[in-house]
DNA sequence: GTTGACACAATTGTTAACAATCGTGTCAAC
DNA sequence: GTTGACACGATTGTTAACAATTGTGTCAAC
C-alpha cells in the first residue's frame, strides 16, 4: 500500500546513467548489457530495455540492431552541432538567469562554485567534471523554464562525450574561473556582460577539441576509397 | 531476405503521430490505445508501446499509469516555457539559414511559401496547418544542424497543441504573410532582418493566445480549496 | 432519487519462454 | 601462415500467456 517503495523507476536508471557518462566513468562506445544493467539496478530486463531506449532518443546512447547499446560516440560534425545548440541556448539562459535570479539562487550558486573550487584543490577529478557540467544546469534551473533545462541535460551530457572522444588528455574540464566571473557579472547586475562571458566560455571549450583528429581507422578506409 | 521491406518501424509510428498532433487532427487529450493503434499500423503491441514511450519522452503524449496514453494538454506554464525556449532558438536558426542558404535552399523556402498560400486561398485547413509549421522546420533544416531540427520538430509539434488549447477559435495558424517577409529578408541578403521579423512572428504568435482561460474545470476547485 | 458497495469487463503492465541474430573459436584447405 | 567455412555460445528481439489495475454498470439500501 504504501506508494511506491519497491523498485527503481526508468527515470532514475536514466538519471543514473547520465551521471556517469557527465562524469566520463562511462567513456564513449562503452558496451551496456542488459544482464549487465538487470543485475547492476536490480531489475528486470524490460525496464533496462525501457531506459535504454530513452537514452537513446536522447543520443547518449546507440542502438545498434541485434548488437546492443554502446555509450554513444559523437562524431566531429555532431560535437560542432552540439556546441552550435549550446551557443544558441546558453547565452539566453543566461540572460533569463540573470532576469529571474533570486537571492536564494545566488546562494547556491556561490554554493555550487566552492564546491567546485573544492573538488579542484583536492583533485576530485570525476566529482570536478561533474560540478562542470552542473554549474550549467544549475543556471538553466534558476532561469525557470523546464524545456530549456531538458535540452540543456542533453546537451551536457553529450558535451561530456565530446570531450571525452575530442579533448586533449588531462584538458577534461574547463577549470578556469570563468564560471566564478559569469556569476560575478550575474551579482554585479550586469546581465549583458554575463550573456557575453557564456558565450566566450563556450568558444573557450570548444577550442580546446581537437576535431580533426580522433576520427579513428574507419574513417580512414572511407576516405580512402572515396571515389572523388 | 530482401533489407527489410517487412514492418512498420518506431520512427515512422512516431513520425506519423507527429504529423496527426501537427495537423491538429489528435487534439490534446485524445486517448492513444494500445489496441487501437495496433490495428491502425498493422503491427505488435510492443513496437506500439515503445513508440509511446519515445512520444512521451518528447512529451508529445502523457503516459498515465495502468490508464493508458494521451495527446498532453500542455499547461499554460508549459505554453509560456515552448515559445520562451523558441524565442531563444528561432531567432539563432535564423541567423544561421541565413549564413548556409544555398541557391537550392531558397527555392525550396519560395516553394514552400507557394504550397502554404495554396492551401489557405483552398480552405484546405490541415494542410495549412502543418505548412505553417513546417515552415519552421524547413529553417532549421537549411541552418544545417540535426540538434536545433530536433528540437524544433518537438516545439513546432507542441505549439500545435498549445494553439489547439488556448488559441483563439479559428485564429488556429498564422496566416499572415510573415513567412513571406522573413524569405524576403533572406533573400535580400539582410540577416539581421530576419532574424528580428522572426522574432516579432513568434510574439505575433503568443500574443494571439489566451494563456489566462482555458484552466478547465479541475483548477477551479483546487483553487477554491486552496488554504491560501 | 441518490449513494454506496460489489462484480465484471476492458485495458494496461509484467513475466517467462522461445526465436533469431551475431561474434568467436576451431578446424581444415590452400 | 593465412583464409575460409562451420558450429557453438552468448546476447538480443519477439511473442504470448498471465497478473494487476481501472472504470463501469448493476443492484440494493437509505
Amino acid at each position: 500500500m504504501s506508494l511506491n517503495a519497491d523498485e527503481i523507476a526508468e527515470e532514475e536508471i536514466v538519471e543514473r546513467i547520465f551521471e556517469a557518462v557527465v562524469e566520463q566513468r562511462l567513456p564513449p562506445g562503452t558496451k551496456l548489457s542488459e544482464s549487465a544493467l538487470c543485475e547492476a539496478f536490480g531489475v528486470g530486463r524490460m525496464r533496462i530495455r525501457r531506459s535504454l531506449l530513452l537514452l537513446a532518443s536522447r543520443e547518449v546512447v546507440e542502438l545498434r540492431a541485434n548488437r546492443g547499446a554502446y555509450v554513444a560516440s559523437p562524431s566531429a560534425e555532431q560535437a560542432r552541432e552540439v556546441f552550435e545548440a549550446r551557443l544558441a541556448l546558453e547565452p539566453a539562459i543566461a540572460h533569463l538567469a540573470f532576469e529571474r535570479a533570486t537571492p536564494a539562487d545566488f546562494a547556491a550558486l556561490a554554493q555550487h562554485l566552492r564546491q567546485e573550487l573544492d573538488a579542484n584543490l583536492h583533485g576530485r577529478r570525476h566529482e570536478a567534471i561533474r560540478l562542470s557540467g552542473q554549474f550549467h544546469i544549475l543556471l538553466a534551473q534558476i532561469a525557470g523554464n523546464a524545456v530549456l533545462l531538458r535540452m540543456m541535460k542533453d546537451l551536457v551530457t553529450r558535451t561530456s562525450l565530446i570531450i571525452g572522444i575530442f579533448g586533449g588528455p588531462g584538458a577534461a574540464n574547463c577549470r578556469d574561473d570563468e564560471h566564478q566571473q559569469i556569476v560575478d557579472a550575474l551579482l554585479a547586475n550586469d546581465g549583458q556582460k554575463a550573456v557575453d562571458l557564456m558565450t566566450a566560455h563556450l568558444h573557450h571549450i570548444a577550442s580546446h577539441l581537437d576535431l580533426e583528429a580522433k576520427s579513428s581507422n574507419s574513417v580512414d578506409l572511407v576516405s580512402l576509397f572515396a571515389v572523388q
